[in-house]
DNA sequence: TGCTAAAATGAAAGTGCTTTCATTATTCTT
DNA sequence: AAGAATAATGAAAGCACTTTCATTTTAGCA
């Protein structure tokens, strides 16, 4: 037989029929123009061929399944994934196909925002834990393209957020409460990337007032930049470990970096928490797994709650502006 | 000023701002190609002339939707999400959407099989962990839409997948060598799906025939049937480490289901290796964390090579079939 | 049989967009 | 300061179809 082919054209049509495409165009859309016998022809070859012109098929396709962006940074860490779960998970029942759009520069953002809304034929948009500008936010507004920002505040979008400064406050308060008076605290504090946002900034600062509030202030040497990496962490983490006057706790601003020091600790031979008490912040999966204390900030939740507002808002567009704040728990366990 | 009332087309966005409708184009494609500026001006232009592009004339041009799909179940298990993130990394700068289709039960899979390639705005399916009938397949290879499988073996396809069986043996051996005479095994034989691989099933046949070989059956007891869940895992962790004669080595098919050992050893009070070794399977981020001993099955990896054998179909359409196995190695951590 | 109107058909000119390739402007080396 | 590399841009050639218009074929009728 004939070697494969790819999916068939008019020209391809024409050949096999014999006629001009014009033919077989007008074969197509005005059927009484054309010789019934040449129609017949032509329709013959167009069902051997499998021939379906390819804005049909488009349009077929847009109409049959909605689709929905995510874009965000690192979609491969933990929460983000918990996000996603959650997500996905609004979205499998409703016929939505999912879309992600993963962001890795400032340059990347810009332009997946600015060209999404017009080329992206999205039916909406999810924003995760990224700083978006106001000229941006109004060209999703102006496009008329339903989006909803998680972890990042605007008045013209959905947004979904937690109080970052009071979950540092709530691990600040656990750790005196259990007689804790040299603390330190880990966590990304100056993202290198622009578009990034600093929800860490805040959990720090909230750890910071309670602290001081109860007079046993956080002084710098206890605080730790480290970087969203394995080996950042590790290397935060050892640093403090090792400090002269060791930290009797430690508060991480991530699981995942919480994860770090549990190894590093493991490899000094400390005991958590005996030795050092530790809590993390997200509450991922793998928190329950090493029974790491942690405050859960409802991720799947989040997700879900985005995608349904999302989905509400294509099913009747009135925009009814939501701002949810999602609580946050502190979530005992055995490191803390 | 005339009353221009039809849709404006790039035409008109290029008279406006002044420039070519190349560059127009690319703004709006390339944002990183043009000059800021410029760009900035174009954007206005597009926003004041509410400029959309016609997806028909879009698809038209560049004969490619520029979109790949994942089908895949459970997408958010850590060892999918690795094999997505190395998906993503290599579609990142060739300019491709990743769209992921959740599978969660037979029919949306066939669903997904039976109209993605009709429809046809993909470029190209990477199906991870899927059994996919012979049909579906034929349906694939007659659409000419390229696809690659992941952990599944199909002649008509690109297939990368590991030697399971050879995975369980590499364990069985390395217990065996540190002297370990009674061994466990924990995994999720009898998926209960039916669109789901049984790749656990050779991972568990490959560690037997080692055991058998040196005189050390391993008996029905001591082979636990776990879901792929926490609670499922931890169910049988239990039973295993509260047998009467404990094994002093358990070999869990997958590493998530190994930190359910883990956690499990610790309530109980039992010290790894020291009472019982923990080897793995995946090498999931997490399993350093912990760290777990455990077969590196390169997820990334293979998920960035599926991409790059799409990628290279899509280039230049020569069907030379690749079959690619990966290799398997043990990583030698702390549990055993 | 010759002449005209109607029917059937194809060449070629759009359609709105992308992409290749050549050109010009800018920045970087040495 | 000259030359090389790089960035920014536009002209023009597609892409898969539709439409216009000119041409050929056929049918109708005196």
């Amino acid at each position: 037989m004939s070697p494969v082919q790819k999916t068939p054209t008019i020209y391809d049509v024409a050949r096999e029929a014999g006629v001009s495409i014009t033919t077989v165009s007008r074969a197509l859309n005005k059927p009484d123009r054309v010789n019934p016998q040449t129609r017949a022809r032509i329709m013959e070859v167009i069902d051997t061929l499998g021939f379906v012109p390819k804005a049909e098929a488009r349009a077929r396709a847009m109409r049959r399944n909605g689709r929905i962006g995510v874009i965000t940074p690192f979609f491969t860490a933990p929460s983000f994934v918990q996000r996603l779960r959650g997500v996905a998970s609004a979205l499998a029942h409703e016929h939505y196909e999912l879309v992600i759009y993963p962001v890795d520069s400032v340059e990347q953002l810009q332009g997946y925002l600015a060209s999404i809304p017009i080329v992206g034929n999205l039916d909406g948009l999810i924003i995760m834990s990224l700083a978006i500008e106001d000229q941006d936010v109004r060209r999703l507004v102006e496009n008329a393209m339903p989006a909803v920002l998680i972890e990042y505040l605007n008045q013209e979008l959905h947004c979904i957020v937690i109080r970052d400064e009071q979950g540092g406050y709530m691990v600040g308060e656990y750790f005196l409460r259990k007689g804790h008076r040299c603390m330190g605290f880990i966590g990304d504090i100056e993202p290198p990337e622009r578009y990034a946002i600093h929800p860490v900034r805040l959990r720090l600062q909230g750890f910071k007032s309670v602290l001081e509030q109860a007079g046993v202030p956080l002084s710098k040497e206890y605080i730790k930049q480290a970087p969203y990496t394995p080996e950042g962490s590790r290397q935060a983490a050892y640093e403090l470990l090792t400090m002269d006057k060791r930290p009797t706790a430690i508060f991480a601003a991530s699981d995942i970096q919480a994860l770090s020091v549990m190894k590093v600790a493991r490899q000094l031979g400390l005991k958590i928490p005996e030795d050092v008490a530790l809590i993390g912040f997200d509450d991922i999966d793998m928190a329950d797994y090493v029974d790491l204390t942690t405050v859960r900030q409802h991720l799947d939740e989040s997700g879900r709650l985005a995608a349904e507002l999302l989905l509400d808002h294509l099913k009747n567009p009135k925009p009814i502006l939501q701002h949810i704040t999602l609580p946050l728990t502190l979530i005992e366990r055995a490191t803390a």
